[in-house]
DNA sequence: TACCCTCATGAAATCGATTACACGGAGGAG
DNA sequence: CTCCTCCGTGTAATCGATTTCATGAGGGTA
């Protein structure tokens, strides 16, 4: 490939102008300018991003990494992060953490080799030692979705809290008295708040919870589909089932619909995370929905504000309960 | 950051005898590869890919452009050209070229700077000049899911026609005869060769294909619905609709819902790709399912071949028919 | 005419790695 | 004892850009 010496020697001036010209440097002749350019269309010039990079050591990349790419709340996350960061000239890499600490760490590692400006984490369950040095080293650094306590990190999430208060509200007009939980993992924050969430709510509708009803998962379809398993299993299975994630209820809705029962006459559901289908779905889901692209591009507006040595605040987005007919009463 | 000098320093040894640690070479004496190993660890140090790649002019980092990080066949494509990648030893930087030529030639350009070590590119409708010339220089390039004619790309795709068929059959048994297609548009290869099989497999079957009853559409949710809404303005609308992909499905199951029709027994529907949750609408969609996991890592090994010298040929694999209710008799 | 600016441009150092080549010492063969 | 090999290591060139500093031409002012 043509190499900026190419390009000079074509044009007739030295590597400084062509570099002039390329940065859009206001002191180089029109004149100049203009066989410049002539040279690099002539010769398919494709300025090299490498040498530029190590030059001034800035990449104009951002690494992401997500929880899972099949699941389409972090898809919806991963648009806005490309947007946004499209808009402001920035590339994004994205790695699949597969909701593995090891993965993650390797993404970690990797995007820090390629020396991205910034890094946008989805931190998976634990803290690892990698992230840890990070966060200290004040690299530049947001958490998205998921927070960890103790890293002065900054963080965007969304809170579910008044939506899941709503949600349980709900549940209890249409009839609803036995509300089960299939959470995520108590060793994630969005795990931990949706719980607490969960029980200050069936609390301040006076229902019980019953312990045996609030079973932690792994956001993943499996565990949704085993804890309902379990719960239908019970001596007195629930009403209800409040999933944690989109993922889980997938997998609830597999083992309602493998063992014949009917949606809401037999359990009712809901589901933490809306999608697009859920309205198609027999019957249409109720679900809390996040600003899944907003909270990706605020988080791209926050790590820029640190890469450019600006302070960023951490930021919570409102959910949203959308009600459909999946948690209507027994009755209806 | 540290660097490799300092690394050097610390350890008491050259920066040629580190990079050697760092390449594995076997010329290097144990106790001091022990040392370097320690400095290393004490300084913290990562290696900068940048320079590395600047040197080798190869950044073991390949390029993935889709055209719509929302569709999940994408998403699945892009899991699998992950998954392969990584084993490889690569890295995927992906762009989203949300199916507009411009978006997908900002994205090439972008790439090509960064020097990934090769393209996968699942094309718009047009040829792009700038894709043109790329294949010509014969850069290492893959097509993806879509082909494009008189170009020398090797190309990983599914084949249709037989599920097609099959569907067609399938639809015909059940008692459908007026069999509408709301196909991709004609410019990209996948929508032209549905269709084309479409009407082979109408032929075939004995079936008459009304010209009205086909309608290109861009495989966006909102032509799914516009088809769909055209179709049953029709005077004499169809029985039955196939569309091209799955995100033209979901709006034609939105006008269907918001006109308070029935499937199948006032239209049945069937769709290209399938996707998890087609099993739990009302009723479960019949659909034809590409493996496109395997499409994305058998991409991914042609063009490693390619970036290693070695030739690459097309594939085609097999999509398969899975039937559901969505296309049951009328009687049934 | 002498002096000082400004403007456009070039020469060369630099970023952090890799790698060809050189070199010194140890050990074996004759 | 001398010579040759091989092993482990170091020196320095190199990749392709950016950027500092120097320079020369041209024009205005005293």
């Amino acid at each position: 490939m043509a190499r900026i010496k190419d390009v000079a020697a074509a044009a007739g001036v030295s590597v400084a102008t062509v570099s002039r010209v390329l940065n859009d440097s206001p002191s180089v002749n029109d004149e100049t300018r203009r066989r410049v350019y002539d040279a690099m269309s002539a010769l398919n010039y494709v300025p090299n991003a490498v040498a530029r990079s190590l030059r001034t050591t800035a990449t104009r990349t951002i690494g992401l990494i997500i929880g899972d790419i099949l699941n389409p709340f972090f898809t919806e996350l991963a648009r806005g992060v490309e947007d946004e960061a499209r808009r402001e000239g920035y590339t994004v890499v994205m790695g699949n953490a597969d909701e593995r600490p090891d993965e993650q760490d390797h993404y970690v590692r990797t995007l820090l080799e390629q020396r991205v400006d910034g890094l946008l984490i989805c931190p998976t369950a634990e803290l690892t030692p990698l992230v840890q040095q990070l966060a200290e080293a004040g690299r530049p650094l947001v958490f998205l979705d998921r927070s960890i306590a103790g890293l002065d990190v900054p963080t965007v999430r969304s809170d579910g809290a008044s939506a899941i208060a709503e949600l349980v509200r709900h549940l209890r007009e249409q009839g609803h008295r036995r509300i089960a939980l299939a959470s995520g993992p108590a060793t994630l924050s969005t795990g931990r708040e949706r719980t607490e969430a969960f029980a200050a709510a069936m609390a301040a509708e006076g229902l019980e919870l019953r312990p045996e009803y609030v079973r932690p998962g792994d956001f993943r379809e499996g565990s949704g589909r085993r804890i309902t398993a379990e719960l239908l299993d019970l001596p007195e299975p629930p009403d209800a089932v409040f999933f944690g994630d989109n993922l889980m209820t997938l997998g609830g809705l597999e083992e309602i619909r493998a063992r014949g029962l009917r949606i809401p006459r037999d359990v009712a559901i809901a589901s933490f995370d809306d999608v697009t289908w859920f309205k198609h779905i027999d019957p249409p889901v109720t679900a809390i929905a996040q600003p899944a692209a907003e909270m990706g591009r605020h988080a791209v507006r926050l790590l820029l504000s640190r890469v450019n040595g600006r302070p960023a605040a951490s930021a919570v987005l409102p959910a949203t309960l959308v009600i459909r007919r999946s948690c209507e009463g027994k009755g209806s």
